[in-house]
DNA sequence: AAATCCGACAACCGCATCGGA
DNA sequence: TTCCGATGCGGTTGTCGGATT
């Protein structure tokens, strides 16, 4: 970019102004960021304190603007900025809340500690849109949202159980049982890291992609089984159920209360399913998802019952623990964090 | 080995908004 | 109320390094 707009800002200055702001101009440096630079704004902050930054720009000696200082630090230099690939889970979050908010990237790094808006915004363009590209759609269209509602969050997930089983885990449910997986050319086709991954077992597009003729979902083969976005709480990430959410089978009542203990929670009363499993949204559940994790961890480490019951997949084969345990933490955390559906 | 392509991300720009004088 | 500087936001571009030809 070489656009420079300085001496148009200067408007009707006189001529020595001109070439004094010119001058000034020209002494600004521009481009990356030397490490010199960085130890000199760092170590300025430190003294000083973050904002005012154009007085920063004229007083810590950086030849920058104070733009450009403030951009350097929120971006790269401020402590708690988080490096490294976005999560599975933060990649949740940015679909999710893209989906809502569309963009608004410095909201939605608000629910994101330690990402910057850039970060995401950079994330959105490379990935995310890349992969509307290839499908040939635009990325605010129904048509991709509905695809990555039923086929890249799905993964995400699913990525996200493999994290939370980590350790003691089992190998991946899905590769357990053999269920919704590509053939290995359709896999090799896609690239695993694709949108278009494989769609895990009971989803499926919702009509409005699949019958539209759109190639972003249909050229995916879907199972014929519920969409994501038409499932409820308790079948998208229950699905497919073996057991009884309301308790019947005695399975609710063991694993609430193994889980409940293992939040420390013991005693809290969850009420029926009924009154809190539908309705809930993936961002929902994310918001608690560390909640999840350790409670899922825990039951695994106790010898409860690991269980894949979220992203609708894999079923599970034993019956009546395991399609309660995400579901009944999903509440307990929402019970705990008092915020149900508010402010998110 | 060199040239080219491409993805990732840092950085810049214009514009909008805010807040103090 | 108006002006103006500071700040924030979102779009866009530049740069670099790895992959591919």
């Amino acid at each position: 970019m070489s656009r420079r707009k300085g001496a148009a800002a200067g408007g009707g200055a006189g001529p020595m102004a001109m070439a004094a702001m010119e001058e000034e101009a020209a002494e600004l440096r521009r481009g990356p960021w030397t490490l010199e630079e960085d130890n000199l704004l760092m170590s300025y902050i430190a003294c000083h304190g973050e904002g005012r930054w154009n007085l920063l720009a004229r007083c810590s000696g950086l030849k920058r603007t104070g733009k450009s200082c403030r951009l350097r630090w929120l971006n790269y230099l401020k402590p708690d900025i988080k490096r490294g690939n976005l999560t599975a889970e933060e990649q949740l979050v940015i679909l999710e809340l893209h989906a809502k908010w569309g963009n608004r990237w410095s909201r939605i790094a608000q629910h994101l500690p330690g990402r910057t808006d850039n970060e995401i915004k950079n994330y959105w363009r490379t990935r995310v849109q890349k992969q509307a590209r290839q499908l040939k759609v635009d990325a605010n269209s129904a048509v991709f949202r509905d695809a990555v509602r039923c086929y890249w969050m799905p993964r995400l997930l699913d990525k996200m159980s493999m994290a939370a089983a980590s350790t003691a885990a089992p190998p991946p449910l899905m590769e357990q049982h053999g269920q919704g997986v590509l053939s290995s050319s359709q896999s090799a086709a896609i690239g695993s890291d694709q949108l278009c991954c494989y769609p895990a077992a009971g989803f499926n597009p919702s009509p409005s992609a699949s019958t539209s003729g759109s190639t972003a979902a249909a050229a995916l083969q879907p199972a014929p089984v519920p969409c994501f976005s038409e499932l409820n709480w308790e079948d998208q990430y229950c699905y497919p159920s073996g057991g009884d959410l309301d308790g019947g089978a005695g399975g609710m009542e063991l694993d609430s209360a193994a889980l409940l203990g293992s939040l420390g929670l013991d005693g809290l009363d969850l009420g029926p399913a009924e009154s809190y499993l539908p309705d809930a949204t993936l961002l929902d559940y994310l918001n608690y998802s560390s909640c999840t994790a350790n409670a899922m961890n825990m039951m695994m480490v106790n010898g409860g019952n690991y269980n894949n019951s979220y992203c609708g997949g894999d079923a599970m084969v034993d019956g009546d623990h395991h399609d309660t345990t995400t579901a009944a933490t999903c509440h307990a955390a929402r019970k705990l964090a008092g915020e149900w559906g508010g402010g998110i």
